[in-house]
DNA sequence: TAAGTTATTCTACATTTGTAGAAACACATT
DNA sequence: AATGTGTTTCTACAAATGTAGAATAACTTA
């Protein structure tokens, strides 16, 4: 699942509310908010697309969304490794612990994060 | 600079070259190969957008990156990030070692790298 | 219940993207 | 000089995207 830019946002809107009414993510909308009635089509698009979904409460929708944040940012992710470093983590890894990319901060937290997750897999 | 996928194509070809004619474009395109217009139009696109320029040997023209494939990366993922991990590298690194994302040996890997970099930055 | 408010769908339209034929141009070869 | 070959630009057009008004449905409240 690929989505357009202006459907991605909302979704973001929505993956951070989890659940909401129209109302809500207009209100959770960053600005400049767009009109309401385009907040309104790309939520019809996203329906189209199976990427949002609603309950009804009375006649009255709360909508969710259908995909995981974390799935759809994984598959961006694995295009983007692909595509740039034809298929290599470690290449990636490099790019992206090198430059300017990271504080020295940063870069220890990282460090702490993998040795954690290393030993998480050792059992 | 956000370019569109069937673009993005053509740099890569050209990041990989680093200079090219038409020809070396057209060869080193993967399959399925599109119509030689289909990638002229391109190459014109991404002219006019600087992304793309060319120095004349005669009539003939050599083309080349305007803009670096690491800015242009690194530019992709800050956005990335900004937007899915509210700009939190720790949030995003968290979710880039864990899960399925990397196998063991793959994490192994990056630690080593991520070590590396921070004993190279200790000097 | 009439009027206001909110939500939803329809319709619309400009722009961008994906794709490529047709035409024009420059060069090589017969 | 006539023809073929590769390059580049023009033109074209369908599909996708960004944006939103108009119409309609449903609910709230005076």
């Amino acid at each position: 699942m690929n989505l357009p830019k202006s459907e991605e946002q909302l979704m973001l809107v929505l993956w951070k509310l989890k659940k909401a009414f129209m109302k809500d993510i207009v209100e959770a909308y960053p600005e400049p908010k767009p009109a309401n009635t385009t907040i309104a089509t790309l939520l019809k698009r996203l329906q189209d697309k199976k990427a949002v979904g609603f309950t009804k409460y009375g006649s009255v929708r709360e909508y969710h969304p259908l995909i995981a944040k974390d799935d759809y940012f994984s598959s961006q992710m694995s295009g983007a490794i692909k595509n740039f470093f034809n298929d290599s983590v470690a290449q990636f890894a490099s790019f992206f612990t090198s430059k300017d990319n990271l504080t020295d901060e940063q870069l220890e937290e990282l460090r702490k994060i993998v040795d954690e997750q290393i030993k998480a897999r050792k059992k």
